[in-house]
DNA sequence: CCTGAAACCTGTCTGC
DNA sequence: TGCAGACAGGTTTCAG
């Protein structure tokens, strides 16, 4: 489901609590209930039952599409993937999630409950978390992610730039919705090729995309359909789910098309090869 | 190194 | 109403 902005949302909201959600940091972890085996990536179960008992919510924080949850010695690292939603709770609460694969359960008798129908997302414990996202790319809205490092990167490898853009080891936090959203402000056809983007058009396509992603995380992400609620920003989408409708920019219709098996959304007059 | 296909899963929607 | 098929915000792995 999520990607940067939606995760972000999700940080901000158990880092400061908001309505309906209580905030976690200098909560004291009780324990943990896994629903679905496949759910925690790492370490082993029996590893869990030693290390978490008594650990702290230092910070909640995210890279890329992790969410992370600093404890006192280890780090809890959550993906969301294609489903997956964090609630906050309390024990005992008749909660209406049907799909709880995982919680963690605080010592005040509160809870965190990762609920994921699809089963796609993970969790890791880990001392180190750098193990988990050392393979990722840049943070897009870091200002040390310069246009010229950017452009580089891009000039760098030679791939089709809608696929290259979903790469979280080229770029963290893009998914489907954005990238096609911020082809289209950078007004680039997304069967481009990466190399042969110009320097100019690729300051463009990086400052689209910081601009999509802030939007997004302003309106609190997006929500599309039954798997994530809260947000604002669908009703703000350029061409994403748009198909047959008119282009905001030129009033051309709106295509869909496929690449790299992803579904894609073009206005074929604003973004030519 | 690059691409496409398949796998991992469940829920929703569309068309017959 | 029922049912098959397509599709879904992601990532990994494998074949060519």
């Amino acid at each position: 489901m999520p990607e940067l902005p939606e995760v972000e949302t999700f940080t901000r909201n158990l880092r400061e609590g908001t309505a309906g959600c209580f905030a976690l940091p200098g909560r004291i972890v009780r324990g943990y209930r896994l629903h679905w085996r496949k759910t925690l990536a790492s370490p082993e179960p029996q590893q869990l039952d030693e290390w978490l008992p008594g650990q702290k919510v230092v910070a909640v924080k995210r890279r890329g599409k992790f969410l992370m949850l600093e404890l006192t010695a280890y780090t809890m690292l959550f993906h969301l993937r294609m489903s997956g939603d964090l609630v906050t709770a309390v024990l005992g609460d008749d909660v209406a999630f049907k799909h709880i694969r995982f919680e963690l359960i605080f010592k005040d008798g509160s809870r965190l409950i990762f609920n994921d129908p699809r089963k796609f997302g993970r969790v890791w414990v880990t001392p180190d978390p750098g193990e988990v996202l050392s393979r990722l790319g840049p943070e897009p809205l870091d200002a040390s992610l310069t246009p010229a490092e950017f452009y580089s990167r891009l000039q760098g490898r030679k791939r089709v730039i809608k696929s290259l853009l979903l790469d979280q080891g080229f770029i963290a936090g893009l998914g489907n919705i954005y990238t096609d959203e911020a082809l289209h402000l950078a007004g680039i056809h997304p069967q481009t090729s990466s190399h042969s983007i110009k320097a100019r058009a690729a300051g463009c396509l990086l400052e689209a995309i910081r601009m999509v992603l802030s939007e997004g995380i302003a309106r609190n992400g997006a929500s599309i359909d039954w798997v994530y609620r809260g947000g604002e920003y669908q009703n703000n989408f350029r061409v994403y789910g748009r198909q047959g409708m008119p282009c905001p920019v030129c009033g051309t219709h709106i295509q869909r098309m496929l690449v790299g098996q992803r579904g894609t959304h073009i206005c074929p007059q604003c973004q030519k090869k």
